[in-house]
DNA sequence: GTCTATACTTCGATAGAC
DNA sequence: GTCTATCGAAGTATAGAC
């Protein structure tokens, strides 16, 4: 199950071929509708019509594919972010993050998972995450700046706690817990109308200046 | 990979056996050290030094074994948290939620992660959170009644908003993410401290009386 | 550069012997 | 209650055909 050296004398396709392209595609799908574990050399192979050989020519072990599927992926969902984030502006990023965190999918927790005990998809994650965070913060950061507003939170925090709270409410929906999820959401937009008026989230206004 | 029905006539192992809470332990603590996919019928039957078919009598398949897992560990994980907040009485229940929160193991995220495709393991999941959150909820709601405070935020609300904060940053100290972590903790420390003074978290300070 | 034949090992699961 | 025997399917790896 862990390969414990990849074999230096092992030939590899090519990164820009039409096949190994068409293999991440059809993994991307089967990791969405059926789960990483759906993904195997046999099934993937019966979706291009090849033999399952194939998977292995391209991507050496399943979880170098898995890894491709990753980074294409990331990729689409950093650009989905900035894009409704530039799009926003200048009125409400927080609710931008929200709701794109409210929309955070199986596949990602699965990913984060699996990132647990296995070091090559960790480091893939890690950096996902950190870059993901890093475009909300640096939103945030702007829309204050913008405003003159020196905010009682730092932006990350505030981005971590909304974050935090919509992944929570979208894996407990999943998983078909939804006890007081409503009264979080009503409490959580009273945060986002404060902050898109005043740009802070009034989750620190018992703060006292020093 | 998925069983789609029982056997009618296969034998299965009695509950109350030896054999069979050996395999239960030692499933736990293999899922605890090297994560739920290190569960195998011959890995398990190498421990307690019998064949590995041993695994399907008692079991029938996998899936149930982990399921037993589950089980046995939820009614640890409940009396530890309940004895804690008895302890504490009456002082910081919110700090007792946040800090097992914060001891969340990534056995609860794998099974989280399992529990979204199959669905055997997303009903026990599903009970489980239902329960801890019941405990959390009650625990808030008698230290407000015990102090005549009428909370501006439902306690099942304060319980998610905390325990959201503990799972995502323990969950990413998993994948090597600290990036906004201390920042957070002295937030939410300020939330505790107000909240055994005054009964709220002060996470909606900025809440209006209608 | 692309793909396939073949083989090895491990896995989950079942039937039936002792 | 435990074992032997057996099965199909999975991941991986090597050699070689085209």
């Amino acid at each position: 199950m862990m390969r414990t050296k990849a074999a230096p004398t092992r030939r590899l396709g090519v990164e820009n071929s039409e096949t190994r392209a068409l293999l991440v595609k059809a993994a991307a799908r089967l990791v969405r509708d059926e789960g990483c574990s759906a993904v195997t050399a046999r099934r993937l192979a019966e979706e291009v019509g090849l033999k399952r050989q194939i998977v292995h020519y391209y991507f050496g072990t399943i979880e170098d594919l898995l890894i491709a599927v990753i980074r294409s992926g990331v990729a689409r969902i950093h650009e989905r972010l900035q894009r409704a984030l530039d799009s926003a502006e200048p009125d409400e990023p927080l609710r931008v993050i929200w709701e794109m965190g409210s929309t955070v999918t199986a596949t990602l927790f699965e990913f984060s998972a699996l990132a647990i005990r296995r070091e090559p998809i960790r480091i893939e994650i890690k950096r996902y995450m950190e870059q993901y965070r890093e475009i909300q913060s640096r939103a945030l950061q702007r829309h204050l700046q913008l405003r003159g507003i020196e905010p009682a939170v730092p932006p990350v925090v505030t981005a971590i706690v909304i974050d935090s709270i919509a992944h929570t409410l979208a894996v407990e929906r999943a998983i078909g817990v939804t006890e007081g999820h409503a009264k979080v959401r009503a409490i959580v937009e009273e945060w986002l109308q404060a902050f898109a008026k005043v740009g802070d989230a009034s989750m620190v206004a018992a703060r006292q200046p020093q």
